[in-house]
DNA sequence: GGAACTCGCCAC
DNA sequence: AAACGTGGCGAGTTCC
C-alpha cells in the first residue's frame, strides 16, 4: 500500500480542484441586490451621525485647526499627528514602521472618550465599503460569482476574491446579520454550511503523531482546553465541582477561563507564539487584570463571587510579571511534557529543514525557499487541512454530478463547504457530505490517524445565511 | 494618473 | 535564538 504521496498526486488534486472549484464559481450565490442598497443608506446615516458627533468634541477642533480644508476623519495618518505629535500623548503601541499606532485597540487604551466616534464610523464603514459595495459592484443579475484561487498562497491553502466570500463577519453579530443577510439560495432552497470539527489540530496530530494530541482527540470525554485551563489557572481545589458539573465548559464561570487558554494559549502556542504573548492576552484581555502589580478586588469574577485576581495572588501570583513567570513553566511543560512528542517533531521538522533547503506536505506538495521556523511548522499542517477540505469538495462534486442533483457545491472557506440544496435532497446531501468528509477521505489517506468528524448548518428555505442553523436532522 | 506602499480589519 | 501562521481589500499616502 502506498503511503508517500508525489508531486503527481499534488498536481492531480489541484487539476480536479480546479475543475470543481469552477463549478462552483459558474453557479454563484445569490444576492438580494434591494437589500444591500437599503442597507447601505441605513448604514450611511450612522456613519453621517457619529462623523457629526465626532464634530462636537475638542478632538475634532485641534484636528481641524491643525489641518483645516485638508481635515479627512479617514486619515488615520492625520489622526497619529493629531494624537501623538500635537497632544504629546506618549503611543502605547508602535506600527511595524514605527509610527504611533492607531488601531482599534490602543485607541481604547488612550482614555478619550470621543475615540468612540471614530471607533463606530470604522466599524460601520467596514460593513459598508468591504462587503455590501464589493457585493454591488460584483453581482451579475443578483448573483455573485467569486473566484477560488489555488495558485498564490504560500501554504497550498486557497484564496477567494472577487468579492472574497471567506472573510465575511462572523463573530460580530451585528456586522454577521448585516452582511449575511445579503446572502441567498437559488429560490426554494436552503444554504448548507458544512465544516471539519477542529481540522487543524487533528492534522497537526497526523503530522506529528503526538500520543497524547492523539489521544485528546479520539477520546470524547477528553478535554484538552479543559485541562490547560485547570494547569494555568490552578483550578485544583474546583476539581470536584468540575467533574459533578461534567467539565470545565459546563460552569459559565470557568467556561470563560477555558476560552482564555484556548484562544489566548493553546492556539496562538500551536502557531508559534511564546509565553510572554500569551500571558499579557490572558491576563489582561481575557481576566480584566491590570498590568503590574495586582489587587484582591480586581478581575473578572470567577465561583463564590470570587475574583480571578484574589485567587491567583492566593497561589502566589502577585503581578502581571508573577503571571509572565507562571506561563513560561507552563509553556516548557507543553512541549517538553503534555506534548513532547509534538515538541521534540517541531526541532527536527526544522533542522531537516535547516539542512535540505524545503520539506514536503502528506498530500505531496512540495514548499522551498527561505523560510522562518514559523512558517516551517505551520505549512504542513495548514495547507494539508486544506487538501482534506478540497478533496472532500471533489469528491462530492463527482458524486454531485453523477447522481444529477439539484443541489450545487457553491463555494468553500478553508474548512468547510458551502452548498445550494433542493429541500427534498438536504437529508442525502449532508449524509453524503459527512460520508465523504469522515469515511472516504481517511480510506484514502492512510495518514490520517485520528477521527474526523463534521458539522452541518442549515438556512431555511428561502432563508438568508445570517439565518443558517445547526443542522439535527428534522428540519 | 497609476503603481506601490502603509495601516487597519475581516476570515480561517 | 526568537517570538502568531495564511489570505483579500479599502482608504490614505507617496513615488514616479
Amino acid at each position: 500500500m502506498k503511503i508517500e504521496a508525489t508531486i503527481a498526486d499534488a498536481y492531480q488534486l489541484f487539476h480536479e480542484g480546479a475543475l470543481a472549484l469552477a463549478r462552483a464559481e459558474r453557479q454563484g450565490i445569490r444576492l438580494d441586490v434591494d437589500y444591500c442598497e437599503r442597507q447601505k443608506k441605513l448604514l450611511t446615516n450612522r456613519i453621517d451621525r457619529a462623523y457629526n458627533k465626532f464634530k462636537e468634541t475638542k478632538l475634532y477642533a485641534i484636528w481641524n485647526k491643525v489641518y483645516k480644508d485638508k481635515t479627512n476623519l479617514d486619515s488615520n495618518h492625520q489622526l497619529g499627528y493629531i494624537l501623538y505629535n500635537i497632544m504629546k500623548i506618549e503611543p502605547p503601541k508602535l506600527t511595524v514602521s514605527g509610527k504611533g499606532a492607531t488601531d482599534e485597540d490602543t485607541l481604547m487604551q488612550l482614555d478619550l472618550p470621543e475615540l468612540k466616534w471614530i471607533k463606530e464610523v470604522r466599524r460601520y464603514k467596514k460593513i459598508r465599503d468591504t462587503y455590501l459595495d464589493s457585493f454591488l459592484r460584483e453581482q451579475t443579475d443578483g448573483y455573485l460569482h467569486p473566484f477560488f484561487n489555488l495558485h498564490t498562497v504560500r501554504t497550498y491553502r486557497s484564496s477567494c476574491q472577487s468579492p472574497n466570500i471567506q472573510n465575511i463577519p462572523r463573530r460580530d453579530t451585528e456586522a454577521m446579520t448585516i452582511c449575511r443577510k445579503a446572502l441567498f439560495a437559488r429560490p426554494g432552497h436552503h444554504i448548507v454550511e458544512i465544516d471539519y470539527h477542529a481540522l487543524e489540530v487533528s492534522i497537526s496530530a497526523c503530522v506529528n503523531k503526538d500520543p497524547n494530541l492523539i489521544r485528546y482527540l479520539t477520546n470524547p470525554e477528553s478535554d484538552m482546553h479543559g485541562d490547560m485551563a485547570i494547569q494555568i489557572f490552578m483550578l485544583h481545589d474546583y476539581l470536584d465541582m468540575i467533574e459533578n458539573a461534567g467539565g470545565v465548559n459546563k460552569i459559565d464561570e470557568f467556561k470563560v477561563l477555558r476560552d482564555a487558554t484556548k484562544n489566548g494559549f493553546v492556539f496562538p502556542q500551536f502557531y508559534g507564539d511564546y509565553y510572554a504573548n500569551n500571558a499579557v492576552s490572558i491576563a489582561c484581555d481575557w481576566c480584566k487584570l491590570p498590568k503590574g502589580k495586582w489587587r484582591k478586588n480586581q478581575g473578572i469574577t470567577i465561583v463564590n463571587n470570587k475574583t480571578i485576581g484574589e485567587h491567583l495572588i492566593e497561589h502566589g501570583i502577585k503581578s502581571l510579571d508573577d503571571f509572565i513567570e507562571h506561563m513560561k513553566g507552563i509553556e516548557y511543560d507543553f512541549w517538553h511534557n503534555r506534548f513532547g512528542v509534538y515538541g521534540q517533531w517541531r526541532e527536527d521538522w526544522y533542522r531537516e529543514y535547516q539542512k535540505k533547503g524545503y520539506f514536503d506536505l502528506l498530500t505531496g506538495f512540495r514548499c522551498s525557499g527561505i523560510m522562518r521556523r514559523n512558517e516551517v511548522i505551520n505549512y504542513p499542517v495548514q495547507g494539508t487541512a486544506f487538501h482534506c477540505l478540497l478533496k472532500t469538495f471533489v469528491e462530492v462534486d463527482k458524486i454531485m454530478q453523477r447522481e444529477n442533483w439539484d443541489s450545487r457545491l457553491i463555494g468553500q472557506i478553508h474548512d468547510s463547504i458551502l452548498l445550494d440544496v433542493h429541500p427534498n435532497e438536504l437529508e442525502h446531501v449532508i449524509k453524503t457530505v459527512r460520508r465523504v468528509a469522515t469515511v472516504k477521505i481517511p480510506r484514502i489517506w492512510k495518514w490520517i490517524i485520528v477521527p474526523l468528524s463534521v458539522e452541518a448548518d442549515v438556512t431555511p428555505v428561502d432563508g438568508s445565511w445570517a439565518d443558517k442553523k445547526e443542522y439535527d436532522g428534522g428540519i
